[in-house]
DNA sequence: CTGGGATATTTGCAAACGCATATAATTCTG
DNA sequence: CAGAATTATATGCGTTTGCAAATATCCCAG
Protein backbone atom coordinates (compact mmCIF):
# COMPACT_ATOMS: atom_id res chain seq x y z
CA UNK A 1 0.00 0.00 0.00
CA UNK A 2 1.71 3.25 -1.05
CA UNK A 3 0.05 6.22 -1.01
CA UNK A 4 1.67 9.00 -2.48
CA UNK A 5 -1.39 11.26 -2.43
CA UNK A 6 -2.29 11.77 -5.99
CA UNK A 7 -3.79 14.69 -7.06
CA UNK A 8 -7.69 13.69 -7.81
CA UNK A 9 -7.79 11.44 -10.81
CA UNK A 10 -9.64 13.20 -13.89
CA UNK A 11 -13.00 11.27 -14.78
CA UNK A 12 -13.13 8.80 -17.34
CA UNK A 13 -15.74 10.80 -19.06
CA UNK A 14 -13.67 13.61 -19.34
CA UNK A 15 -10.49 12.28 -20.69
CA UNK A 16 -12.62 10.04 -22.70
CA UNK A 17 -12.00 5.89 -22.96
CA UNK A 18 -9.51 6.15 -25.87
CA UNK A 19 -7.20 8.45 -24.44
CA UNK A 20 -7.30 5.90 -21.17
CA UNK A 21 -4.26 3.71 -22.05
CA UNK A 22 -5.36 0.23 -19.69
CA UNK A 23 -8.68 0.58 -21.54
CA UNK A 24 -7.34 0.38 -25.31
CA UNK A 25 -4.44 -2.16 -24.00
CA UNK A 26 -7.27 -4.22 -22.87
CA UNK A 27 -8.87 -4.11 -26.15
CA UNK A 28 -5.96 -4.90 -28.71
CA UNK A 29 -4.83 -7.59 -26.33
CA UNK A 30 -8.54 -9.44 -26.42
CA UNK A 31 -8.11 -8.57 -29.75
CA UNK A 32 -4.63 -10.33 -30.20
CA UNK A 33 -5.91 -13.00 -27.87
CA UNK A 34 -9.14 -13.79 -30.05
CA UNK A 35 -6.97 -13.89 -33.13
CA UNK A 36 -4.98 -16.80 -31.74
CA UNK A 37 -7.79 -18.66 -30.16
CA UNK A 38 -8.78 -20.74 -33.58
CA UNK A 39 -5.34 -21.93 -34.42
CA UNK A 40 -4.90 -22.66 -30.58
CA UNK A 41 -8.14 -24.41 -30.80
CA UNK A 42 -6.86 -26.50 -33.67
CA UNK A 43 -3.86 -27.82 -32.08
CA UNK A 44 -6.07 -28.23 -28.42
CA UNK A 45 -4.12 -25.40 -26.81
CA UNK A 46 -5.30 -23.35 -23.91
CA UNK A 47 -3.74 -19.92 -23.48
CA UNK A 48 -2.37 -20.69 -20.25
CA UNK A 49 -0.68 -23.87 -22.38
CA UNK A 50 0.38 -21.68 -25.67
CA UNK A 51 2.14 -19.30 -23.53
CA UNK A 52 3.72 -21.57 -21.42
CA UNK A 53 5.29 -23.67 -24.50
CA UNK A 54 5.76 -20.12 -25.70
CA UNK A 55 8.03 -18.98 -22.73
CA UNK A 56 9.43 -22.44 -22.04
CA UNK A 57 10.44 -22.36 -25.71
CA UNK A 58 13.22 -19.38 -24.74
CA UNK A 59 13.70 -19.33 -21.21
CA UNK A 60 15.72 -22.67 -19.88
CA UNK A 61 14.28 -24.57 -16.88
CA UNK A 62 12.44 -22.27 -14.80
CA UNK A 63 10.05 -22.94 -11.40
CA UNK A 64 6.17 -23.27 -11.79
CA UNK A 65 5.73 -20.50 -10.08
CA UNK A 66 8.61 -18.47 -12.12
CA UNK A 67 6.84 -19.24 -15.46
CA UNK A 68 3.36 -18.15 -13.61
CA UNK A 69 4.77 -15.07 -13.28
CA UNK A 70 5.75 -14.92 -17.60
CA UNK A 71 2.65 -16.16 -18.22
CA UNK A 72 0.69 -13.94 -16.15
CA UNK A 73 -1.48 -16.86 -15.08
CA UNK A 74 -2.90 -18.17 -11.81
CA UNK A 75 -0.32 -20.75 -10.26
CA UNK A 76 -3.26 -23.66 -9.42
CA UNK A 77 -4.03 -23.27 -13.46
CA UNK A 78 -0.87 -23.48 -14.33
CA UNK A 79 -0.22 -26.36 -12.63
CA UNK A 80 -3.06 -27.74 -14.58
CA UNK A 81 -2.22 -26.84 -18.17
CA UNK A 82 1.53 -28.21 -17.00
CA UNK A 83 -0.75 -31.66 -16.57
CA UNK A 84 -2.24 -31.19 -19.61
CA UNK A 85 0.88 -30.26 -21.90
CA UNK A 86 3.35 -33.26 -19.87
CA UNK A 87 0.46 -35.66 -20.94
CA UNK A 88 0.77 -34.43 -24.57
CA UNK A 89 4.62 -35.11 -24.17
CA UNK A 90 5.41 -31.34 -24.62
CA UNK A 91 6.85 -30.27 -21.61
CA UNK A 92 8.65 -32.19 -19.19
CA UNK A 93 8.84 -31.68 -15.01
CA UNK A 94 12.27 -32.42 -13.75
CA UNK A 95 13.14 -32.57 -10.27
CA UNK A 96 15.24 -29.37 -8.92
CA UNK A 97 18.10 -31.61 -7.94
CA UNK A 98 18.80 -28.86 -4.81
CA UNK A 99 15.17 -28.56 -3.61
CA UNK A 100 12.37 -31.70 -3.98
CA UNK A 101 9.69 -29.41 -3.33
CA UNK A 102 10.71 -27.41 -6.63
CA UNK A 103 10.00 -28.50 -10.08
CA UNK A 104 11.87 -26.99 -12.96
CA UNK A 105 10.03 -27.01 -16.52
CA UNK A 106 11.76 -28.07 -19.55
CA UNK A 107 10.13 -28.04 -23.24
CA UNK A 108 10.04 -30.96 -25.15
CA UNK A 109 11.42 -31.47 -28.98
CA UNK A 110 7.39 -31.93 -29.34
CA UNK A 111 6.55 -29.07 -27.35
CA UNK A 112 9.13 -26.75 -29.65
CA UNK A 113 7.66 -28.49 -32.74
CA UNK A 114 4.40 -27.43 -31.49
CA UNK A 115 5.26 -23.61 -30.74
CA UNK A 116 6.82 -23.74 -33.89
CA UNK A 117 3.72 -23.86 -35.74
CA UNK A 118 2.27 -21.40 -33.40
CA UNK A 119 4.89 -19.00 -33.55
CA UNK A 120 3.90 -17.66 -37.44
CA UNK A 121 0.67 -16.50 -35.99
CA UNK A 122 1.45 -14.55 -33.46
CA UNK A 123 3.97 -13.04 -35.45
CA UNK A 124 1.62 -12.59 -38.10
CA UNK A 125 -1.44 -10.89 -35.45
CA UNK A 126 1.58 -8.98 -34.21
CA UNK A 127 2.52 -7.39 -37.87
CA UNK A 128 -1.25 -6.66 -37.67
CA UNK A 129 -0.93 -4.43 -35.01
CA UNK A 130 1.60 -2.16 -36.16
CA UNK A 131 0.52 -2.40 -39.68
CA UNK A 132 1.82 1.30 -41.15
CA UNK A 133 3.45 2.30 -37.53
CA UNK A 134 7.02 3.37 -38.56
CA UNK A 135 9.93 1.15 -37.53
CA UNK A 136 10.81 4.26 -35.11
CA UNK A 137 7.67 4.98 -33.42
CA UNK A 138 7.13 0.92 -33.00
CA UNK A 139 10.80 1.15 -31.38
CA UNK A 140 9.72 4.02 -28.83
CA UNK A 141 6.49 2.23 -28.61
CA UNK A 142 8.43 -0.73 -27.15
CA UNK A 143 10.66 1.15 -25.08
CA UNK A 144 7.93 2.28 -23.23
CA UNK A 145 6.34 -1.13 -22.37
CA UNK A 146 9.37 -1.75 -20.99
CA UNK A 147 9.52 0.97 -18.68
CA UNK A 148 5.66 0.15 -17.55
CA UNK A 149 6.57 -3.49 -17.27
CA UNK A 150 9.45 -2.19 -14.66
CA UNK A 151 7.50 -0.01 -13.17
CA UNK A 152 4.46 -2.63 -12.36
CA UNK A 153 6.57 -5.18 -11.47
CA UNK A 154 5.81 -7.22 -8.28
CA UNK A 155 8.61 -10.06 -8.95
CA UNK A 156 12.24 -10.16 -9.71
CA UNK A 157 11.46 -12.03 -12.60
CA UNK B 1 -8.01 -14.60 -44.65
CA UNK B 2 -5.74 -11.70 -46.11
CA UNK B 3 -2.17 -13.48 -46.58
CA UNK B 4 -0.38 -10.50 -47.56
CA UNK B 5 2.50 -13.18 -48.03
CA UNK B 6 4.90 -12.22 -45.11
CA UNK B 7 9.07 -12.12 -44.99
CA UNK B 8 9.75 -14.93 -42.83
CA UNK B 9 9.27 -14.04 -39.27
CA UNK B 10 12.35 -13.67 -36.40
CA UNK B 11 11.64 -16.43 -34.07
CA UNK B 12 11.33 -15.18 -30.75
CA UNK B 13 14.06 -16.50 -29.42
CA UNK B 14 16.13 -13.88 -31.75
CA UNK B 15 14.22 -11.16 -30.61
CA UNK B 16 13.56 -12.01 -27.07
CA UNK B 17 10.14 -11.97 -25.04
CA UNK B 18 11.32 -8.72 -23.68
CA UNK B 19 11.25 -7.50 -27.23
CA UNK B 20 8.00 -9.29 -28.38
CA UNK B 21 5.01 -6.56 -27.69
CA UNK B 22 2.43 -8.89 -27.17
CA UNK B 23 4.36 -10.65 -24.47
CA UNK B 24 4.76 -7.19 -22.47
CA UNK B 25 0.98 -5.81 -22.87
CA UNK B 26 -0.23 -9.14 -21.94
CA UNK B 27 2.07 -8.83 -18.79
CA UNK B 28 1.73 -5.29 -18.24
CA UNK B 29 -2.79 -5.75 -18.39
CA UNK B 30 -2.09 -8.73 -16.30
CA UNK B 31 -0.74 -7.10 -12.95
CA UNK B 32 -2.99 -3.99 -14.32
CA UNK B 33 -6.08 -6.17 -14.36
CA UNK B 34 -4.68 -8.33 -10.80
CA UNK B 35 -4.01 -5.16 -9.11
CA UNK B 36 -7.91 -4.20 -9.47
CA UNK B 37 -9.56 -7.36 -8.57
CA UNK B 38 -9.20 -7.04 -5.09
CA UNK B 39 -11.61 -3.99 -4.92
CA UNK B 40 -13.29 -5.09 -7.49
CA UNK B 41 -14.28 -8.38 -5.03
CA UNK B 42 -15.07 -6.02 -2.50
CA UNK B 43 -17.66 -4.84 -4.23
CA UNK B 44 -18.84 -7.78 -5.52
CA UNK B 45 -17.83 -7.20 -8.98
CA UNK B 46 -15.77 -9.62 -11.89
CA UNK B 47 -13.94 -8.15 -14.81
CA UNK B 48 -16.54 -8.28 -16.97
CA UNK B 49 -19.09 -6.54 -14.84
CA UNK B 50 -16.67 -3.70 -13.65
CA UNK B 51 -15.57 -3.28 -17.65
CA UNK B 52 -19.71 -2.78 -18.06
CA UNK B 53 -20.05 -0.52 -14.94
CA UNK B 54 -16.45 1.46 -17.24
CA UNK B 55 -17.98 1.55 -20.45
CA UNK B 56 -21.95 2.42 -19.85
CA UNK B 57 -20.40 5.72 -17.50
CA UNK B 58 -19.70 6.91 -20.82
CA UNK B 59 -21.48 5.37 -23.28
CA UNK B 60 -25.37 5.70 -23.20
CA UNK B 61 -27.50 3.03 -24.25
CA UNK B 62 -25.62 0.81 -26.48
CA UNK B 63 -26.82 -2.52 -27.44
CA UNK B 64 -25.48 -5.56 -25.68
CA UNK B 65 -23.59 -6.70 -28.70
CA UNK B 66 -21.84 -3.30 -29.09
CA UNK B 67 -20.97 -3.40 -25.35
CA UNK B 68 -19.29 -6.80 -25.89
CA UNK B 69 -16.66 -5.31 -27.98
CA UNK B 70 -15.83 -2.32 -25.92
CA UNK B 71 -15.45 -4.46 -22.85
CA UNK B 72 -13.41 -7.64 -24.83
CA UNK B 73 -15.97 -9.77 -23.36
CA UNK B 74 -17.83 -12.88 -24.96
CA UNK B 75 -21.62 -11.75 -25.69
CA UNK B 76 -23.25 -14.65 -23.68
CA UNK B 77 -20.42 -14.22 -20.54
CA UNK B 78 -21.65 -10.25 -20.81
CA UNK B 79 -25.73 -11.28 -20.94
CA UNK B 80 -24.80 -13.10 -17.73
CA UNK B 81 -22.81 -10.49 -16.33
CA UNK B 82 -25.64 -7.99 -16.90
CA UNK B 83 -27.87 -10.33 -15.67
CA UNK B 84 -26.25 -9.93 -11.99
CA UNK B 85 -25.73 -6.43 -12.55
CA UNK B 86 -29.19 -5.85 -13.07
CA UNK B 87 -30.16 -7.48 -10.36
CA UNK B 88 -27.96 -5.24 -8.14
CA UNK B 89 -29.63 -2.65 -9.69
CA UNK B 90 -26.06 -0.98 -11.04
CA UNK B 91 -27.56 -1.56 -15.03
CA UNK B 92 -30.68 -1.39 -16.73
CA UNK B 93 -31.81 -3.39 -19.80
CA UNK B 94 -34.27 -1.56 -22.14
CA UNK B 95 -36.19 -2.62 -25.00
CA UNK B 96 -35.61 -1.12 -28.24
CA UNK B 97 -38.30 1.45 -29.61
CA UNK B 98 -37.38 0.27 -32.94
CA UNK B 99 -36.57 -3.18 -32.97
CA UNK B 100 -37.71 -5.54 -29.85
CA UNK B 101 -34.56 -8.16 -30.27
CA UNK B 102 -32.60 -5.59 -29.44
CA UNK B 103 -31.79 -4.41 -25.80
CA UNK B 104 -30.72 -1.08 -24.51
CA UNK B 105 -28.30 -0.58 -21.68
CA UNK B 106 -28.36 1.99 -19.28
CA UNK B 107 -26.29 2.65 -16.31
CA UNK B 108 -28.36 3.34 -13.09
CA UNK B 109 -27.23 6.26 -10.55
CA UNK B 110 -26.24 3.51 -8.03
CA UNK B 111 -24.04 1.66 -10.89
CA UNK B 112 -22.37 5.29 -11.32
CA UNK B 113 -21.84 5.29 -8.20
CA UNK B 114 -20.30 1.88 -7.50
CA UNK B 115 -18.35 3.01 -10.69
CA UNK B 116 -17.30 6.31 -9.07
CA UNK B 117 -16.02 4.06 -5.97
CA UNK B 118 -14.19 2.18 -8.65
CA UNK B 119 -12.25 4.60 -10.63
CA UNK B 120 -10.13 6.61 -8.03
CA UNK B 121 -8.37 2.66 -8.27
CA UNK B 122 -8.14 2.33 -11.88
CA UNK B 123 -7.01 5.98 -12.09
CA UNK B 124 -4.15 5.08 -9.73
CA UNK B 125 -3.44 1.77 -11.37
CA UNK B 126 -2.41 3.68 -14.44
CA UNK B 127 -0.65 6.26 -13.00
CA UNK B 128 1.73 3.42 -11.53
CA UNK B 129 2.04 1.97 -14.50
CA UNK B 130 3.29 5.63 -15.84
CA UNK B 131 4.96 6.42 -13.40
CA UNK B 132 8.09 7.97 -14.21
CA UNK B 133 7.34 8.23 -17.94
CA UNK B 134 7.33 12.18 -19.53
CA UNK B 135 4.49 13.42 -20.29
CA UNK B 136 5.33 13.24 -24.31
CA UNK B 137 6.57 10.44 -24.29
CA UNK B 138 3.02 8.56 -22.45
CA UNK B 139 1.09 11.07 -25.13
CA UNK B 140 3.05 9.04 -28.00
CA UNK B 141 2.20 5.94 -26.73
CA UNK B 142 -1.56 6.49 -26.32
CA UNK B 143 -1.01 7.81 -29.77
CA UNK B 144 0.48 4.01 -31.05
CA UNK B 145 -2.38 2.31 -29.53
CA UNK B 146 -4.82 4.19 -30.72
CA UNK B 147 -3.35 3.27 -34.16
CA UNK B 148 -2.97 -0.04 -33.52
CA UNK B 149 -7.10 -0.20 -32.54
CA UNK B 150 -8.15 1.03 -35.69
CA UNK B 151 -5.53 -1.49 -37.53
CA UNK B 152 -6.91 -4.76 -36.02
CA UNK B 153 -10.32 -3.38 -35.21
CA UNK B 154 -12.61 -6.06 -36.88
CA UNK B 155 -15.89 -4.17 -36.11
CA UNK B 156 -17.10 -0.71 -36.82
CA UNK B 157 -17.31 0.55 -33.14
C1' DC C 1 -47.51 -10.41 -47.97
C1' DT C 2 -44.67 -14.72 -46.95
C1' DG C 3 -40.97 -17.88 -46.43
C1' DG C 4 -35.76 -17.96 -45.96
C1' DG C 5 -31.96 -15.99 -44.20
C1' DA C 6 -29.94 -12.60 -41.13
C1' DT C 7 -29.57 -10.43 -36.47
C1' DA C 8 -30.00 -9.87 -31.13
C1' DT C 9 -30.00 -12.15 -27.13
C1' DT C 10 -30.33 -16.04 -23.95
C1' DT C 11 -29.43 -20.59 -22.21
C1' DG C 12 -27.55 -25.63 -21.74
C1' DC C 13 -23.57 -27.79 -20.75
C1' DA C 14 -18.86 -29.11 -20.35
C1' DA C 15 -14.47 -27.18 -19.66
C1' DA C 16 -11.48 -23.88 -17.42
C1' DC C 17 -10.57 -20.88 -13.71
C1' DG C 18 -9.38 -19.04 -9.08
C1' DC C 19 -9.53 -19.14 -4.26
C1' DA C 20 -8.51 -21.53 -0.34
C1' DT C 21 -6.41 -25.33 1.51
C1' DA C 22 -3.58 -29.57 1.70
C1' DT C 23 0.84 -31.71 1.27
C1' DA C 24 5.65 -31.83 1.22
C1' DA C 25 10.13 -29.93 1.79
C1' DT C 26 13.19 -26.24 3.23
C1' DT C 27 14.95 -22.54 6.12
C1' DC C 28 15.16 -19.91 10.09
C1' DT C 29 15.42 -19.20 15.21
C1' DG C 30 16.28 -19.67 19.75
C1' DC D 1 18.92 -29.39 16.43
C1' DA D 2 13.65 -29.18 17.39
C1' DG D 3 9.76 -26.67 16.18
C1' DA D 4 7.82 -22.68 13.80
C1' DA D 5 7.54 -20.19 9.81
C1' DT D 6 8.19 -20.09 4.89
C1' DT D 7 8.24 -21.84 0.26
C1' DA D 8 6.82 -24.89 -3.85
C1' DT D 9 3.37 -27.36 -5.83
C1' DA D 10 -1.02 -29.84 -6.14
C1' DT D 11 -5.89 -30.43 -5.37
C1' DG D 12 -11.00 -29.81 -3.77
C1' DC D 13 -14.71 -27.21 -4.94
C1' DG D 14 -17.79 -23.66 -6.29
C1' DT D 15 -17.98 -20.07 -9.89
C1' DT D 16 -17.20 -18.32 -14.38
C1' DT D 17 -16.37 -18.94 -19.01
C1' DG D 18 -17.12 -20.02 -23.90
C1' DC D 19 -18.97 -22.68 -27.48
C1' DA D 20 -23.00 -24.18 -29.64
C1' DA D 21 -27.69 -24.29 -30.00
C1' DA D 22 -32.28 -22.26 -28.92
C1' DT D 23 -35.43 -18.45 -29.13
C1' DA D 24 -37.32 -14.37 -30.84
C1' DT D 25 -37.49 -10.81 -34.09
C1' DC D 26 -36.44 -8.45 -38.27
C1' DC D 27 -35.44 -7.81 -43.28
C1' DC D 28 -35.82 -8.84 -47.96
C1' DA D 29 -36.50 -11.24 -52.34
C1' DG D 30 -40.07 -12.92 -55.14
Amino acid sequence: MNDESQPPAPRLGEIGLTHFAPYLMNRIMGRYNASLREEMAAMGLTTPKMRALAVLSVVEGPLIRELAVYTVTEQSTLSRALDALEREGLVRREADPADSRAVRLRITDAGRAAFDQMWPHMAAAQARMFRGIPEEERRAFVGTLQRMLTNIRKHEI
